[in-house]
DNA sequence: ACTTCGAATTGATCAAAATCAAAATTCCAT
DNA sequence: ATGGAATTTTGATTTTGATCAATTCGAAGT
């Protein structure tokens, strides 16, 4: 296996919230950035431990998640290679993770330094700026997911997923779930026989096509109108 | 009915994104700071419109909500006196309010505008660092919103609630709910009747005493074990 | 104080999705 | 490529909470 890459300059401004920094902060940054990969199944942190590091993903796919006292799961994001995760925790008053964070697929990780970053955004309002952005974004993705748990069914819930992940992929022909059904079940917070059973209906009605993990939207029109309730099959 | 007063300094600095301004810029943000008054069912702003203004509630009470195509509402959020919202929308690709924003009580407000508010920041590292933290928290109660709405049933969710409401209210022995039981219902994405039903048995069961809106934790140990779901009454 | 409208409660019924169970399929690590 | 584990599908049943309906209660404004 080969030796994880450091990450240079040009990796670290892919970041949006250091993508505006001088050559000498970038140096320090970097300096202090540490790389770590994981297996699939492995947890890089628990909810409630210190968040001394903000990740960025470079491949691979993981998960962010609660658990129930029951042992039940909610995931509350899937995290794809290029986005990166818990920079909220630089400015909570504990800073510590809220979440759990595990692998969905063997990943590769830079963490960059907690009070490093703090340090460098300080004295750096363009970044800042940067990260306003980032959290800005993440919250009205919150609210979405909100108004789509509590005011749709199962069966709205889906279509609009299935048209959000359309979107998110670049509106392409056919498009790859970005999980396992019993993971985007669990997103959106329904049960895996749900939801293979609204795709089996999906299909039968000719809304879209599947195969295994590609779908392809037949009737976009039509799966637009399911997500409004406007059309119930 | 009397004048609306506009901010003076102090009022301004209670506003955690402003609090480290200087004289200077604090003047020019009052002078460009406007009151509204609202009553009862008035809407400030619908989803969609240009955000030109951030706001914070002086008195009364406000709702954050989206409406789904068959007109149904929910609730994202309650905004009580010297709480402020939609900062988030300042650094949106689009400035545009992602909800709705209406009156549950007559209220009066203070408005900032938005471009000015981005400047001051530019040029303030200090309140960059406050709005950072306010956003922050915001993505940190969202998410406990999401796990809630999923992972819990509709008993769970209210005892989570009461939980919450308590803390917030500094764990007196008796509090207040913080609006009708039917905006209280929508916020949980349950329906009123439920709400009421789970409520009556709460009493029966000696673990909570309500008159009218005042609630009073008899047994506040069972309560936690109802929100985990491990003590389904 | 009165009136009126919305809020809250209570009961009966219904629909959606969870759960339980078992078989079929797919994934993936070796 | 292959064996074993996990995922997915399908069916039967049960549970939860939504919906419908009727009445009581309460608060806001005249």
């Amino acid at each position: 296996m080969d030796k994880p890459t450091p990450p240079d300059t040009r990796e670290l401004r892919q970041f949006p919230l250091l993508s505006g920094l001088g050559h000498s902060q970038a140096e320090r940054v970097i300096s202090l950035a540490r790389v770590v990969r994981i297996g699939r199944g492995e947890q890089l942190f628990q909810q409630g431990d210190p968040a001394r590091r903000i990740w960025m993903c470079r491949s691979g796919q993981l998960k962010l998640f609660r658990l129930s006292r029951a042992g039940q799961q909610k995931i509350i994001a899937i995290v794809n290679p290029g986005r990166s995760f818990a920079e909220a925790t630089l400015f909570m008053p504990k800073r510590v993770y809220p979440v759990h964070c595990a692998a969905l697929k063997p990943s590769e990780l830079v963490g960059y330094d907690a009070d490093d970053l703090v340090k460098t955004l300080h004295s750096d309002p363009a970044a800042c700026f940067g990260l306003l952005g980032t959290l800005s974004r993440r919250i009205h993705d919150k609210v979405n997911q909100i108004e789509s748990l509590a005011l749709h069914n199962a069966q709205l819930r889906i279509a609009h997923y299935l048209l959000d992940q359309h979107q998110r992929q670049g509106a392409p022909a056919s498009f790859r779930l970005e999980a396992s059904k019993k993971h985007i079940a669990d997103l959106l917070g329904i049960q895996p026989e749900t939801l293979s059973r609204c795709l089996t209906a999906l299909q039968q009605h000719g809304v879209v096509k599947m195969d295994a993990r590609h779908v392809s939207l037949v009737d976009s029109d039509r799966l637009l109108n399911i997500a409004r309730g406007a059309d119930p099959l």
